[in-house]
DNA sequence: CCTTTTACCGACCGACGGTCGGTCACCGAC
DNA sequence: GTCGGTGACCGACCGTCGGTCGGTAAAAGG
């Protein structure tokens, strides 16, 4: 495992050139500007090595996707995690989030265009994305204490995610980005100590 | 004014044929798989004519689009303002947004598609759709009212139009979209009730 | 009438995502 | 060492599709 072939080390090498440059592009110009010829070209390669790696370009997205995502998730989980109330976890994985929503990365991709790109393939396939799941893992010990009778988990976490959703792209149109975020966090927190105090 | 000219009708019914050939086709197949080859075939005319009325895909989506916003967003507003009360206000807008979700044309063009096709445009001139400006309307006498101390508009109506899409994208993905749309309900209520109570 | 306007035509273009047969360096087996 | 197999990579080529442009005929206007 530890001990590669000088073929595997070269392609796998290859395969992150690609997910770089990919990444540099898709964050500069989004989605649909970036050509995979321009891609392909930056990395002194040839079309068919990228689609040796790749299926096509929203699996290429796709990884950009995953890289992107990875970097925030375990910030906003381990934030969120560290918490023993729930509340208070939810309270913390918000205030990663919207530090996350400040990356320039984290808002082209994730943001504006994962839906573009990644929506279809959700849509036909049950394919779930990252935040669901995390948003339910967050929100579970909340439903479970009773706090909230009658209401159904998927349909809070679809709730949530959209609200967080709205904050980011809140954030990533403002001119003033550090405000927008002061704005959302305040607005974000006025709905979940109503919640909190409401039910309790 | 209501005097047309023969020429004047003419275009006024081609255009309302394309658009109306676009929608049936973008609700069935969605933005990216319709050609407009089809679309100009199905109507019995030449691209020409499509090119000459519309200034593109996005164009067109954008007729077809508004068309259908309108038919949801008359019906919102009416039910809002028909309110006295700023909070049931909010509540039956509410109501009869998701009553609006249950339309899969509402569904395909408005909460899935129109992100894809729009946000670019929104993202680089400072275009603004409808639903924002709508929010703003209903939302200002919350915050008006002083009941949310410290909050600002924008920011509330942003993670506000994010949470109704969560709901949309919810109720559009359910298998039983009726259940679906209740279930988002409670969610909504509790959320609305809860800053309420909390506030006041 | 004759001119202007314009709705509409349809052949053509270029960009771009994706394909496919070919090549050659590396690797394991004997 | 050498030899057959494997797979990373090449790059010319293709189909699709959004968009263009010179042309045409009929209505509008004088």
């Amino acid at each position: 495992m530890t001990v590669k072939r000088l073929r595997e080390r070269q392609a796998e090498a290859t395969r992150e050139l690609l997910v770089g440059i990919a990444r540099e592009r898709f964050v500069e110009q989004g989605y649909k500007a970036t050509a995979m010829d321009d891609i392909v070209q930056r990395a002194g390669l040839a079309k068919g090595a990228l689609y040796h790696h790749f299926s096509g370009k929203d699996a290429l997205f796709k990884a950009v996707y995953d890289v992107v995502l990875d970097e925030t998730a375990d910030a906003v989980m381990a934030a969120a995690l560290a918490e023993e109330d729930p509340w208070a976890a939810v309270r913390a994985g918000l205030s990663a989030f919207l530090d996350a929503c400040l990356r320039p990365a984290f808002r082209r991709i994730v943001i504006i265009d994962s839906v573009t790109v990644l929506a279809a393939r959700a849509w036909d396939s049950g394919t779930e994305g990252v935040e669901l799941p995390m948003l339910r893992t967050v929100l579970t010990p909340l439903v479970d204490s009773g706090a909230l009778p009658g209401v159904a988990l998927d349909a809070l976490a679809h709730v949530a995610l959209g609200g967080l959703y709205g904050s980011a792209l809140y954030i990533a149109r403002a001119a003033d980005p550090e405000a927008a975020r002061v704005e959302a966090d305040v607005v974000l927190d006025v709905v979940l100590r109503g919640v909190r105090e409401a039910t309790t």
